[in-house]
Order: structure tokens, then sequence, then C-alpha cells
DNA sequence: TAGGCCATCTGGTCCT
DNA sequence: AGGACCAGATGGCCTA
């Protein structure tokens, strides 16, 4: 199922539809009515969520929360926003410089992250190639690089038989742009 | 309509 | 102490 292509669309909130356009939605903050808690416990995140299941989110005292907490919030909301957006960003430069076939067709994040893995590698073994290992003009760095990379396939590193040489890597950026293209 | 992707909110934890 | 980071939850939009 393919999503790709869309214009980027501005979130619609659910109670911000006087919100002139352009301007910024308003933040929820309705206590009680995040979501609910889950099941399983885990990381840190499912330890805060048991917190939430056992006494839920911190309830807000007689009148609702205290107007300093809820000043707090919404500019703890904001920074959060930022940040995503520096994040999101970066993934946008990181499309720009990714060649991929179609470049009418966003690549979607995990689609960005995977391609980029995968050109990264393919370009350094190239460079490997012909260079032999050794950067031209460097005497140091050179037999490093190599060195890493040969301690990158000795560990795994997730490489399969398919990447044991530069085509490999080259075959397996080449079949992924195909298949990211023809939507799998 | 289901499923994928995404933006946003939120509260806990980490870091400076 | 306050900001950054993280991950779960929620709901909107879009495509097949």
């Amino acid at each position: 199922m393919k999503t790709k292509n869309r214009p980027p669309r501005r979130r619609v909130p659910p109670q911000d539809a006087e919100a002139a356009p352009g301007e910024r939605r308003p933040d929820r903050l309705q206590p009680g009515s995040g979501p609910e808690p889950t099941k399983g416990l885990r990381s840190r995140t499912a330890r805060a969520q048991g917190a939430r299941a056992e006494g839920g989110r911190r309830r807000p005292g007689p009148g609702g929360r205290r107007e300093s907490s809820v000043q707090r919030r919404l500019e703890s909301n904001e920074r959060e926003r930022q940040r995503m957006h520096k994040l999101n960003n970066a993934f946008q430069a990181l499309r720009e410089v990714i060649p991929h076939v179609r470049a009418d067709k966003k690549l979607s994040k995990i689609e960005t992250l995977t391609l980029a893995k995968n050109y990264i590698k393919s370009l350094t073994a190239t460079i490997l190639t012909m260079s032999s290992g050794r950067l031209p003009g460097l005497d140091g760095p050179g037999p490093k690089l190599y060195q890493h990379y040969q301690q990158q396939q000795a560990a795994g590193g997730g490489l399969g038989d398919s990447e044991a040489q530069p085509e490999g890597h080259l075959q397996k950026y080449s079949t992924q742009i195909h298949s990211f293209r023809e939507g799998s």
C-alpha cells in the first residue's frame, strides 16, 4: 500500500476549526482525555505507562491544572514541535542527497534511512575498490578506513554474501531503489 | 474500509 | 531546574 507522493499536509486539529489559516493550532491540553493505559511494561516509556496506568496522568487539582503548569506544558509542546520540525528538515536534506529513481516521489522516513545506509555502504565499497583500500594522497587514514571496513565485514554488520564485494552493495542499493519505486 | 504514514500531545527520564 | 530526548497514544490524511 503506497502513500507516497502526497503533498505536504497541514494537520487539522480536532478542536481547532476556528483557527485562522496558517495559524498554529491551539494545544489541546485536556486533562484526563489522554490515551488509555496499555499492557506491557518494558522500557522507560513502558514504566511511564505503568505509572499512568496506576494513577493515570497526573490529575489536575480542583479547578484543573495550575496556570503555570499549563503554561509550562504549552512551552514544552512548542519545543517538541520545533524539535520534530528540525528532525524532519534533516530527513528532507537527506532525501535530497540520496539518488533515487523517481525524484517526484517522496521517500518515507524509513525508506530514506534504509536507502541512505545502503548508499553509504556502496560508496564506501566503491572508494575502497578504486583506491585499493588507501585513500589517495593520504598515508595514514587510508588503511584505517580499510581496516574499519574489514571489521564491519567481520562483525557481520548485517552484510550478506551479496555484499561481500562492492558490486554487492551497489546491487542491493539498486534493487532497493527499484523496489521502492515500484511500491513494495 | 483497512492499513501506512505522519504530526502532535504527553509524561517520564536523561543531561547540562 | 529546565530543556532535550524518548516512546506511547491518538487521530487525520491518503491510497489501494
